[in-house]
DNA sequence: GCGATCAGGT
DNA sequence: CACACCTGATCGC
């Protein structure tokens, strides 16, 4: 949980998403996004008798993080102070002390963060320097180098603080798999359950919170079908998100929430109460969105697992891995970086150390400081890395060292592929970085005797053709519309009106990195019969992946859901949506001889040697 | 009655 | 395992 208090060290009179305490005299306010972890006092009454007496004080957030906050009428009476800002447009901001009429000015610049619509990062700049906010935010490899206000020219800014998301700041969660890997593995599963017949229903039981949208989209698009939810309102500007999603009960896949809603689907009704649609009984499945998390070298990382007779979690994750936060901060070097969450059995010097190696080396050599420098110094608040101010104090004109810009965009996507052993150009700093965190991982590494090394030739190996794939960082404000849209929306995504189409397409998560490997593989599949865009991103099935610990998670255990589910379980291969995983080469597919000798183990409670660990619910 | 905080749950 | 959130109990105003 965020433990930023609301001030950055460089420009203390703005609040950043906390609006307590200290935080009520700040001369402006910014809002990264609609969680409630960081609209702490958003709604107290003291914040809301200020505004009555202030001309000056201001709220900035995206269009969409001010549309989803009004939706709520707690928040009505910040209507009149809520100044929405475009993504990446830099926009000048006075901030005004209303007692002194000191001015203040800054240029702050939303970015798009990834972690839920409207989510966005700050990037300050000001007197005292160029900081970022990240809030809190999911950006895969590589998307740093996409986000135009973050460079200047050919060169990355000169950043002095970073104040971070540092949820999975802990080598711990090396790995998360990407958005991609996860919504295939998904949609592999419905697609398998809701194929079945007309009775077959999932429920995803996704928490009440925002940031699932991508999933009610792309699976409403995927299954020609809107997602049953509990309420359109919030949505009613963003036509993206309502044309696949409905309050009408009669809907295969539902997102509706119910405080008992774990217990009504555990007894065939949904949350919303439905039951049947024509006296015929449902047959219910849950998927529950969940952070899963690998180790440096695991590979075998389902994306779903098995958790009851008729109960699944799928790998859903709102923020950055490790690895991605890495990249992140090797790409921009800030001088300093903050942490604003403290992972579980950490303190806050474990992750400053930690942070500490990604922190731009101020003492390097890269800084060659004149000997006059000293002399002439004579405004004490010039920062040292300060380019436009301070450079005239060193050799050459810049003290940050220069870090390119890198294009990953640019690499050509029908041109030869990169050599096999070459790295991808996504980073211009690190490739070795990674190798610092081998402390890591004991604890999930299940790997015996696999060599890291030849891992990593063989995803780089297949990594040819995805390098492509990667598009720009979610936007989310391109849901957005001006006008209101009603809720008789098309009861089918396929009629829906071609007018949206040009929002659909930027938005969905196909643009983001996998950083894993995808296979054009003929022989594997999620499912069967479904269409060329699901087979360019096919998921690499491992060939020694159905041998052990792919079947540690049939449990046998479990609810079940009335008598019909046995003969009707998704197959095996929805079972196991590894992801990023290498093939073995001395591993063989079973036969149907051993498999039915580990299910009948498994039927019968044996111990299956297993090397994911215990995975039983 | 309201808000803040904590425990316990999903 | 975490996350974001909810409910209910308790405390203080």
């Amino acid at each position: 949980m965020s433990s930023f208090a609301g001030r950055m060290k460089e420009y203390p009179n703005m609040s950043l998403d906390r609006f307590d305490r200290e935080n009520l005299h700040a001369r402006a306010y910014f809002l990264s996004h609609c969680h409630k972890d960081h609209m702490k006092g958003l709604k107290g009454p003291l914040l809301k008798r200020k505004l009555k007496f202030s001309l000056t004080v201001k709220l900035y957030c995206s269009f969409v993080t001010k549309e989803l906050l009004l939706s709520n009428p707690k928040y009505a009476f910040w209507e009149d102070h809520i100044v929405a800002l475009e993504l990446e447009s830099p926009t000048l901001i006075t901030l005004i002390d209303e007692a002194s009429g000191e001015r203040e000015e800054l240029v702050v610049t939303l970015l798009p963060a990834g972690h839920c619509p409207g989510s966005v990062m700050f990037l300050v700049e000001g007197a005292q320097g160029t900081v970022l906010y990240t809030g809190d935010f999911r950006l895969a490899k590589g998307d740093a180098s996409r986000i135009e206000p973050l460079h200047s020219g050919s060169r990355v800014k000169d950043i002095k603080s970073v104040y971070l998301d540092s949820t999975f700041y802990d080598p711990r969660f090396y790995q998360i798999p990407s958005r991609e890997t996860c919504l295939h593995a998904i949609q592999g599963l419905v697609q398998d359950w809701v194929s079945r017949s007309v009775y077959h229903t999932v429920w995803l039981n996704c928490k009440a919170a925002y940031g699932y949208e991508y999933l009610f989209t792309n699976l409403g698009d995927e299954f020609h079908t809107q997602i049953h939810v509990n309420s359109l309102d919030m949505f009613k500007k963003m036509p993206e998100i309502l044309s696949h999603v409905t309050t009408d009960r009669a809907s295969q896949i539902h997102a509706c929430r119910h405080p008992k809603g774990e217990e009504f689907v555990a007894a065939c009704r949904l949350p919303c109460g439905s039951s049947s649609s024509d006296g015929t009984p449902l047959n219910i499945i849950s998927i529950k969105p969940s952070t899963m998390w690998f180790g440096e070298r695991t590979q075998r990382t389902k994306v779903i697992v098995r958790t009851g007779a008729s109960s699944y979690r799928a790998c859903f994750s709102f923020h950055s891995s490790y690895s991605e936060i890495k990249d992140f901060l090797s790409y921009l070097q800030p001088v300093n970086i903050y942490p604003s969450v403290v992972p579980i059995g950490r303190t806050h010097a474990d992750v400053s150390q930690l942070l500490k190696s990604m922190c731009r080396d101020v003492s390097s050599s890269a800084v060659v400081y004149r000997p006059l420098g000293a002399l002439k110094r004579t405004r004490p608040e010039q920062q040292t890395h300060d380019v436009d101010r301070a450079d005239w104090l060193f050799e050459g004109a810049d003290l940050a060292p220069v870090r390119k810009r890198v294009m990953m965009q640019e690499a050509t996507p029908t041109t030869l592929p990169n050599p096999p052993d070459e790295p991808l150009p996504l980073t211009p700093l690190i490739t070795g970085d990674y190798m610092d965190c081998t402390e890591s991982n004991d604890d999930d590494d299940e790997e015996e005797g696999r060599d890291l090394e030849e891992e990593e030739r063989g995803g780089e190996e297949r990594d040819e053709g995805s390098v492509s794939n990667s598009g720009p960082p979610p936007r989310w404000e391109e849901f957005f519309t001006t006008e209101i849209l009603t809720d008789s929306q098309p009861n089918s995504c396929s009629h829906t009106s071609p007018s949206h189409s040009t929002l659909t397409g930027s938005q969905t998560p196909e643009l983001f990195v996998d950083d894993f490997v995808k296979l054009p593989s003929p022989s594997i599949s999620l499912s069967a019969g479904r269409g060329p865009s699901q087979a360019d991103g096919m998921l690499i099935q491992s060939e020694d992946r159905c041998q052990g610990d792919a079947l540690t998670n049939l449990d046998a255990g479990g609810e079940e859901c009335g008598s019909h589910t046995h003969q009707s379980e998704p197959t095996e291969s929805q079972l196991s949506s590894d992801f990023d995983i290498p093939s073995t080469p001395d591993s063989h597919r079973p036969g149907p001889d051993e498999l039915s000798d580990l299910y009948r183990r498994l039927a019968a409670g044996e111990e299956v040697v297993t090397r994911t660990g215990s995975q039983s619910l």
